[in-house]
DNA sequence: TGTCAAGGCCTGTATAGACAAGTCAGCGCC
DNA sequence: GGCGCTGACTTGTCTATACAGGCCTTGACA
């Protein structure tokens, strides 16, 4: 019945519980059995199966319990790094499919806030790319990156309308680990207005990002600005402190 | 020795052993001592040991292990639930001065769209509150809640310029314990661009927020809108997974 | 002096049993 | 009919024990 043979006892229970969650076979809303009829079921001690709920019920795919079964429940899953940072990989990842339109790659100095936030002292070089994003064909996100010189350079012999710079980097072995994100609200300026397809003034919601190497060095400082019919962030925590965050397609209603 | 008397022995413990992480007590990046140490000290058997340390290792305070004590690491929390829920305490975590006024707070049937978040059948009732909250006395965001009714009838007998509705309604065991923010960027109408003083049109960042029970049901669902100038939410996340969510107040710069 | 194997220590994993505390249905009493 | 109480069931917590497997020091041997 297991979904597979080897690993630890316990990691075998949560990966079959998982199953049955998604699968259906535990509807959710619904109690799940309880752990004397599941030990029953696989002929194991409480401790392991009691452990492959904790792990599920961390992760948000069970709760309540105390005193009566803990309650199935289908969750999207944190989205990880890679997905949450590209772009390309955001888009396929929900279904849609990634699109851009290069407005220039140049190697110029850089602007105050990239050099304030990138730590370059005034005057030093970045390359600086701007991309229109789209999503199924349609405008959805322009963006505005500024890449240290030393990572900047893989940009000039690799085409970025081609698809994902960030998968491109990490090929090429550029230590991207870390990224902070940070959210607010602009006003379109003609730019943005002009490539977005929308009027000046209308508020776009705006994600600042600042990328660092392991060792903490920033290695990219960028600014996406999003039509919010387009695109949402999230964040869902609870009170044990579970966090899980995942950028949307915004559902069209 | 324990930090309290209270509790599940495996909180006192955890509550313990990250006192004396956070207070230098077992120096950053060196080995705790083992658990059979740990065991003989307060005099319990491994099982609540092993659950603290796991408590804490979820958390980012330990690494490591295997075959070797694991290491202890003073991370930066995230913002706990309450501070994230509550704009009265992450005003004051912030060294702010929180400030509310009332517009309203009335009894009325549930919009479309917030029944429809509450999962509540066309035309029941809810309660509604607007406040506009202040930062330092300055307008800073525009809260417009609905409760479902069961959670609403703590608001009749509670002022809510006094302070946290959010406080206040878990002091009366209403069981928040979830909560999904979904973040993206509206126009001012005229009712909000009259309470923050701007324009019509200005770009505000909007969150709304979902507010659920340990069961899963809806309990509130809020529309904040925040002048970016006063407050952004941030993202952290690296490649190993561990993700930070906060909310700052903007820096004036 | 360098290398490799042995053994001790430590965590990971699993079993079994016990009691506390919360939930809920059903029964009996008013 | 409604209310409250009881008791069965379930999860939360804790103890005790055992063995597997990773890590590291020690000591014998080349």
């Amino acid at each position: 019945m297991k979904t597979s043979t080897d690993g630890p006892l316990h990691q075998r229970l949560s990966a079959e519980f998982l199953r049955r969650i998604n699968s259906g076979e535990w509807p959710e809303g619904r109690p799940v059995p309880s752990e004397a009829q599941l030990c029953a079921e696989f002929g194991v001690s409480r401790g392991p199966v009691r452990q492959a709920l904790a792990t599920l019920r961390r992760e948000g795919s069970l709760v309540g319990g105390q005193g009566k079964p803990p309650v199935a429940r289908r969750t999207a899953p944190s989205q990880p790094f890679a997905t949450f940072l590209s772009f390309t990989q955001w888009a396929e990842s929900i279904g849609r499919v990634p699109g851009q339109r290069t407005v220039e790659v140049a190697r110029r100095r850089a602007s105050p806030e990239a050099a304030a936030r990138l730590g370059l002292a005034e005057g030093e070089f970045v390359v600086e790319l701007v991309r229109l994003r789209l999503l199924d064909g349609v405008p959805a996100m322009v963006e505005r990156s500024s890449f240290i010189a030393e990572v900047g350079r893989h940009l000039y012999d690799f085409d970025p309308d081609s698809g994902s710079v960030y998968a491109e980097l990490l090929r090429r072995g550029v230590g991207l680990h870390h990224a902070r994100h940070t959210i607010d609200a602009v006003a379109a300026d003609a730019t943005d207005a002009q490539l977005l397809e929308v009027e000046v003034r209308e508020p776009l919601l705006r994600v600042r990002r600042l990328t660092s190497s392991g060792q903490g060095e920033p290695l990219e400082y960028g600014d996406d600005r999003y039509l919010p019919a387009m695109a949402t962030f999230t964040i869902d925590n609870t009170i044990e402190g579970r966090t899980v965050v995942g950028r949307y397609r915004t559902e069209e209603d």
